[in-house]
DNA sequence: GCTTGACCTTGCCAGCATGGTAAGGTTTAA
DNA sequence: TTAAACCTTACCATGCTGGCAAGGTCAAGC
């Protein structure tokens, strides 16, 4: 299989492939004479991993320590586990962030008329302490 | 005012003063014989400003339009507000996506035992469609 | 055999916002 | 005079992805 074909089952653009090589998140592939990369079933389920994992918001750097625990038949779920939890609490921590973000925005909005008047106490908000 | 005493302040580093300085976000500052750079107290409030809609998620493109309307006394708090809820759309839509993440994980790891068995359901779950 | 188009290769540049570091000049206070 | 604390510019790094350029390769059709 050449690299176009595990892009398109996989849902991993060739650039993205040629770079988790570049970064060793997976092997380098054989090539052929002419240098082009060759790939098997096994490479496009490891990307596909890989897209899930990066679709739940995990990082590149989790993903290499996910792979190595998919990998690894002597795991502990305990450690997959582990992974998935810290990475929750960051999830959460960043939905908190951006909650805050909202609710406070929301409320500059809300008691601003909106209309052709320059008075506007969002304006006022950024520019005062909240 | 040199540059250090300014970010302090403001709460935005040097480097950034620069760095806005650099992207046209704000004015080109005199400077001293010697090539200091120099700020008044507006300075100072206006990269407060900034700072706080950055704390608000606001990019700096948006922070861009912001300092415009700002500064124009002729400006329509419509188009703040217009500017605000966009940004609140964003931000529901961020919030959701890291939402839906954050779940589809809770779920899967639920239903991981996490000890020293090898068998995972996270993993399952990231192997296979979810 | 030759052309064409679709594929592949590498390499470099871009964003976004910020931090770091290096190598040097300036100011201020002791 | 010297040391510390400041300032300057310039470059590199992050994390993830896309784009473009300049070239090589392969398969199909004429």
């Amino acid at each position: 299989m050449n690299i176009g074909e595990v892009a398109k089952s996989s849902s991993v653009s060739a650039k993205m492939i040629r770079h988790y090589e570049s970064i060793g998140l997976i092997h380098t592939s054989p090539r052929t004479l002419s240098g082009y990369r060759q790939y098997h079933d096994r490479d496009v389920h490891l990307l596909r991993f890989i897209r899930r994992a990066r679709d739940l918001g995990f990082s590149l750097e989790q993903i290499r320590q996910l792979v190595s625990l998919w990998d690894n038949p002597e795991r502990a779920s305990a450690d997959v586990k582990r992974l998935a939890q810290a990475h929750i609490t960051d999830l959460d921590q960043r939905i908190t962030a951006l909650t805050d973000m909202r609710d406070t925005l929301v409320t500059l909005a809300k008691s601003c008329h909106g209309d052709h008047r320059p008075d506007c106490p969002i304006l006022h908000g950024l520019a005062a302490a909240s």
